[in-house]
DNA sequence: TTGTATAAATACTAACCAGTATGCCATGTC
DNA sequence: GACATGGCATACTGGTTAGTATTTATACAA
């Protein structure tokens, strides 16, 4: 990796570590620069506003992270059900990416910024798109694999997973521990065994 | 109403309004005063600082609020189910507080202030365990009522349920219709009659 | 009518913010 | 060795922010 290239990941890459826990409003050039002894003229040469610094946070960090950590598990999966709450599982315990008391950087990010900008928006809408598919992805191997009832709506079942996943995150941010995981976890599982 | 509450009344409401669409922290209190035709020197009469008057608008308009479409469907239920679904579909539905655009006020304000500070997490914990008991307190008279399976973990549900609400209302953010609150609202149903 | 607390209006400040203007320097090319 | 370009560094600007200091109006009791 080059020294501009690395510049400018290390840019990236502090300012999703801001982001994530304070949000995009409120986090400042000036705070991402200084706590990366990047200058002010390194960062507006790598990116022509905060905006496409931040729309590039979304595609560069978070779209890869929330592929690696929510989709993929979940790619030719026979066995959904069970893949689903793994994957679900292991997100809320035990990616370091995600922490219990800062929740999931994506819904995050949706709940702040998506009635603000446009951009944004379609970024973010673009990531929450590809979980939606991948559910349904599952559903249809699954079904094909006969562990996953006929009479199941796909569309409305990946829905009604993803909400939980993202509100349980939520949740945690007003607990302290990640005993509310557990709970959400518990029926969790009761529920996919039905489908 | 005297002429001084009625002040601070339309002060809170106004600065919920801002809230509600772009954020705590966006919203500044020259945005309230111009908006409002009040002063800065009648804001500050009312309020010591800013988080007095978030908190205040907490208290005084997003607690009686979720308390009045959430917490009070449920109550002394006897078919949660029914009046779980009914409860959901109204609020997604029909309360113009709650537009699809811009998500749960109480859930947004979570997402952005609980990991900020400490005095926000305590007030928005607080109202996010009133809804878990009032879903809780349903399921218990429920089961007195045979219409709710005796098997069921009243705490794994509650936490299951609001998390999907939670979820839900964050997916609407991203996308201009109200589609996928109908897929949501698909499954919820199917899931609540297994109860 | 006058005194006093309440309620609010106005003008200000210091800090912070996104963004710009300009200069500098290392590295490769001719 | 001149020179051009990529990759920064520094100093600045105009606008916004939460909060303050001071003054003024209103209400009502004595």
């Amino acid at each position: 990796m080059s020294k501009s290239t690395n510049t400018r990941a290390t840019i990236l890459q502090k300012a999703f570590d801001l982001i994530y826990i304070r949000g995009y409003q409120a986090t400042s050039i000036d705070d991402i620069i200084a706590t990366t002894q990047v200058t002010k003229g390194a960062f507006y040469y790598h990116f022509a506003n905060k905006d496409q610094m931040g729309l590039a946070v979304i595609n560069e960090i978070i779209l890869p992270e929330m592929y690696q950590g929510f989709i993929q598990p979940l790619k030719g999966s026979e066995k959904p059900a069970k893949d689903i709450y793994r994957m679900i599982r292991h997100i809320l315990f035990d990616i370091p990416f995600f922490k219990v008391e800062y929740g999931c950087p994506l819904a995050n990010l949706i709940s702040e910024m998506a009635p603000l900008n446009q951009d944004f928006k379609l970024a973010l809408n673009k990531i929450s798109d590809k979980c939606i598919d991948a559910l349904k992805d599952s559903f249809k191997h699954g079904r094909k694999a006969g562990k996953i009832r006929s009479g199941i709506n796909e569309e409305e079942t990946a829905y009604f997973i993803l909400s939980g996943y993202w509100g349980i995150r939520n949740i945690g941010k007003t607990q302290n521990t990640a005993a509310c995981y557990e709970a959400y976890l518990g029926e969790l599982k009761r529920y996919l065994k039905g489908l």
